[in-house]
RNA sequence: GUGCCCGUAGCUCAGCUGGACAGAGCAGCAGCCUUCUAAGCUGCUGGUCGGGGGUUCGAAUCCCUCCGGGCACGCCA
């Protein structure tokens, strides 16, 4: 049950009878009905008046009074209003928000479940980290962003497949497997000396160059490298996924599908994409310009290449597609993947990014629209960088010197639980501050803690209530009987209503594709449960105590509430991917200032 | 030079895809625990929403332009 949904199902009813000719001719998509800001504007408001006075060119109050004779009888409205310049605002009966809580009670952790989706199939490809080194905490964004966005489109109704590209094609496999190759005869003895420029320097590689060297001897040594790289390629590619692997699932991610990009180069898919757009006309041989600009690279040859016509679709230039020596481009691979995902069915295909492949979306949009003649359309969720702080400081980070921080590193000092919060702190296409002191800092200003804590407590309710009032009897399947009626304070029906707008936090926050509103939300329905729990603490409200021993009735009305709070937000960290506790633990060490 | 992202209170950021007097947290000041974890709550102070135009009944939100910051710009992925 979702208020708002169902006065928008009657509105639209009310619409269709008083203006077929506007509700036939579609379009009232602008109509909204929202909860507002202001709580003196009612429960619920809609602008129906104002877009419906625009179509028809009749004054949004004229409008506005005809539809109030609608409104006023349905079930849920209390009261209804006009306001200039012609929104409805109405008030509803305090008993339908309290139905609320019954229905957040039985319907437990599928409350807020949605059919917007309508079973559609979407692809979300995230992480898709290249195999030549750990996972550091740029990925983790991408990771935990893509991961919350694939939770929520479930959640309200898409079919989703969460996969993961594996980059084992191309040139830096190549210099995975020569970088391997060094760490192999630094483990039988050979003196490597420093690692080459050109080569990867990462001491992990040592654990590669061991492995292979205790599966194959001596075996590669003096041997020429037509012979080895392939091997060392395989070999170092599993490894590398294997270590990815194991982090993500560290985090508590877990694709649907990995998809090699080797093997849709092997299986000719590569071929069959670009033959297709051959067909298409799209495919020609052409000179590029170099481009414009301060930083034209100086070694700028004119060449004529095997182009996309991708202008045709939007882009600013036609893209090339084969390199130099013959061999694929990253684009031209790209395209026969993203077509891959087409021909298995999806036809949303969403890409989560680091910010330095932004310049890469409109091509592949191009390519998608053009491949699938506009059946699948190509998405790209851009997230910003992060930036590693401790104690306001940057951490300073070097791939060259090997400094960098794995997202291990960062696992290992605050948790898993912190790095998925606060990686959806932010909406993606903004910069974040990641710092390690303030993460773990239990406070106001930490949201992590903050939601826990608030979880925590509904959770602390029940255990002084089967510990310290046995003799009330309440037991856990009671809740849907509950007197809602019982429930009657202004902190209470608050809280009560912001439960109420999940159903619609969900629509929106997957409609925009932004997982991170989730995390917003749920801050404020912990603000809410803090003030009513702090409320009932007082000398002067100690009557709005969760547990009134005299009054099993009241008591039990309020732990229903109780119960519904941490129903929500175990929703909402679920799709978060966070573990809610039950209790929350006092760290031994505190934080310095 | 071109494209994308960002510019909201002293600081860090929300702002529901055009709505009703711009919201939080932190910092500052003043308060609240004999009973459900004070990792909490309450009040006060604080903003020409980068500047300027435009569209609209209505703009932080859409369009144009300028300023300031970030990222990226054949044969890397």
């Amino acid at each position: 049950m979702d208020l708002f949904r169902v006065f928008y199902h009657q509105l639209m009813k009310s619409i269709a009878l008083i203006w077929p000719q506007a509700y036939q001719s579609g379009d009232l998509g602008a109509v909204q009905v929202e909860q507002p800001r202001d709580s003196k504007f009612g429960d619920l408001s809609t602008n129906a008046a104002l877009i419906i006075g625009k179509k028809l060119r009749l004054p949004p109050i004229e409008v506005a009074n005809k539809l109030i004779q609608h409104i006023k009888t349905y079930d849920d409205v209390a009261a209804v209003e006009v306001v200039a310049p012609g929104f409805l605002n109405c008030r509803l009966h305090e008993q339908s928000w309290r139905q609320v809580l019954h229905h957040i009670i039985k319907s437990d952790m599928n409350y807020g479940d949605s059919q917007i989706g309508q079973g559609q199939h979407i692809n979300v490809e995230y992480v898709s980290a290249n195999p030549t080194g750990p996972l550091h905490l740029a990925h983790a964004r991408g990771a935990v962003v893509g991961d919350a966005l694939a939770s929520l489109l479930l959640k309200a109704g898409y079919h989703v497949t969460k996969e993961y590209y594996i980059n084992d094609a191309g040139a830096q496999v190549d210099v995975l497997a020569n970088s391997s190759y060094l760490r192999y005869q630094e483990a039988l003895g050979v003196d490597i000396g420093e690692i080459p420029s050109g080569y990867y320097p990462g001491e992990y590689l040592k654990d590669v160059g061991a492995a292979i060297a205790k599966k194959d001897g001596r075996r590669w040594l003096n041997q020429s490298p037509k012979d080895w790289v392939p091997v060392f390629r395989q070999y170092a590619v599993q490894m590398m996924m294997q270590n990815i692997k194991t982090d993500l699932l560290e985090l508590g991610i877990k694709h649907d599908l990995f998809s090699s990009e080797k093997a849709l180069i092997d299986t000719g898919g590569v071929d069959q994409a670009i033959a297709e757009l051959e067909k298409m006309g799209l495919i020609y041989t052409g000179i590029l310009e170099a481009p414009k600009g301060t930083k034209a690279p100086e070694d700028w040859e004119p060449r004529p290449q095997m182009l996309f016509r991708s202008t045709s679709f939007g882009d600013d230039v036609d893209r090339p597609l084969r390199k130099s020596d013959g061999s694929w481009t990253y684009f031209a691979t790209d395209i026969a993947y993203q077509f891959s995902k087409f021909r298995r069915g999806d036809k949303v295909l969403i890409n989560v990014w680091g910010a330095d492949h932004a310049g890469y979306v409109k091509r592949l949009q191009a390519a998608v629209a053009a491949i699938t003649a506009n059946q699948a359309r190509f998405e790209a969720r851009i997230c910003q960088m992060v930036r590693l702080l401790r104690d306001g400081q940057p951490v300073k980070m070097s791939k060259r010197a090997g400094t960098f921080v794995t997202l291990r590193e960062v696992m290992d000092e605050v948790g898993r639980d912190v790095v998925r919060f606060i990686m959806l702190t932010r909406k993606n296409d903004a910069p974040l501050d990641f710092d390690l002191t303030k993460v773990i800092d239990q406070s106001r200003d930490n949201p992590v803690y903050y939601v826990q804590y608030a979880h925590a407590r509904t959770c602390s309710v029940w255990r002084r209530l089967k510990k310290d009032f046995p003799q009330l009897l309440i037991d856990e399947r009671d809740l849907p009987k509950a007197q809602f009626n019982r429930l009657t304070d202004e902190a209470e029906m608050t809280l009560i209503k912001m439960l109420g707008t999940w159903p619609k936090v969900v629509e929106s926050a997957a409609q925009a594709q932004e997982p991170h509103r989730i995390a917003y939300y749920l801050y404020e329905v912990a603000h809410l449960f803090h003030v009513l729990y702090t409320k009932g603490k007082g000398k002067d409200e100690s009557n709005l105590r969760f547990i009134v021993p005299e009054q099993t009735d009241v008591t039990l009305a309020r732990l229903a509430l109780v119960h519904s709070v941490g129903i929500v937000i175990r929703c909402g960290l679920k799709i978060m991917g966070v573990e809610p506790v039950t209790e929350m633990q006092y760290e031994s060490s505190t934080t310095s200032l």
